[in-house]
DNA sequence: AAATGAACCTGTTTGC
DNA sequence: TGCAAACAGGTTCATT
């Protein structure tokens, strides 16, 4: 489900309601997810003293000396409730927190997965080893992505979207962030000049930025801890707008398969 | 090496 | 109306 600013928005509201807790129970309702769950029951006890996030990665800092590291997959969502609140058909892990409160995790695709990793060795586990930079951080910038689409013959879209390259953009923001450079999704990485593979850079991260601001981007299930939408897919452009006019230049937006996802792009815009 | 497709799983929307 | 097919925010693995 959650590309970056979707992480980001469910990170920041869970900080305030879970940081400082201890864990008195642990429940999981299932051994796996798309992976197998770590033993969670060994938190019982432990307290959560931050959530983080690396690519679309939250992490939850334990004062164990580990972190919990989760993926929300396609469809993962964290809710904190009362301990009272009945379960959820696809209610999978739940954390009771001291103070009567309880992390929930619900996930009907199961795509979503955890792992546990100690903290101080949390750049070293397999899931961050090779990752490329975070698009909102000082290592991604007109350098790196140039260098990284030299000689390239991979459509743009696809090299946006791999987590080698730069992580976070997902589906929808990598379709936003070529709309708005101009750039179609499908022109050979190696073959866009380096001015606009440069303001492809600041496209990414104005699109990423506006969504965090927004709250994110609620297609059909990302909710925040609080239960609330985002909004930011209001303000797409192309995503979802198959046979609609461009916004910019009235004609149809179109629709592509590439690697077997849909790309939405204007033809009389993006080149 | 690099690109595409399949797989994982369930729910919702679309089309006949 | 009913049913089946298509499609969905992600990642990994196998196959061309």
């Amino acid at each position: 489900m959650p590309e970056l600013p979707e992480v980001e928005v469910i990170r920041t509201g869970l900080m305030p309601l879970v940081s400082g807790h201890r864990v008195d129970r642990v429940q999981s309702f299932r051994s796996d997810l798309r992976y197998p769950l770590p033993d969670l029951a060994t938190f019982t006890g432990c307290r959560i003293t931050g959530v983080r996030r690396r690519a679309k990665y939250l992490l939850f800092e334990i004062d164990n000396g580990q972190t919990l590291i989760w993926h929300l997959g396609m469809t993962g969502q964290f809710h904190v409730l009362s301990q009272e609140a009945a379960s959820h058909p696809h209610e999978h892990v739940r954390f009771d927190l001291d103070g009567g409160q309880a992390l929930v995790y619900r996930d009907s695709r199961r795509f979503g997965y955890a792992g546990v990793a100690k903290t101080r060795h949390l750049k070293t586990h397999p899931w961050f080893v090779g990752l490329g930079p975070e698009p909102l951080g000082i290592h991604f910038d007109a350098d790196y992505l140039i260098l990284c689409c030299k000689n390239r013959r991979t459509p743009i879209k696809s090299l946006l979207m791999d987590g080698r390259v730069l992580v976070g953009v997902g589906n929808i923001y990598a379709a936003e962030s070529l709309f708005r450079a101009g750039i179609h999704p499908g022109r050979a990485a190696g073959k866009i000049g380096g001015l606009r593979l440069s303001h492809l850079v600041s496209c990414i991260q104005q699109v990423l930025a506006e969504a965090i601001a927004a709250g994110g981007s609620s297609i059909s299930d990302f909710v925040h801890a609080d239960g609330k939408p985002g909004y930011f897919s209001h303000a797409f452009q192309v995503y979802g707008r198959e046979h609609l006019p461009c916004l910019v230049c009235g004609r149809p937006v179109k629709r592509i398969v590439q690697s077997g996802r849909s790309t939405f792009y204007c033809g009389g815009c993006q080149h």
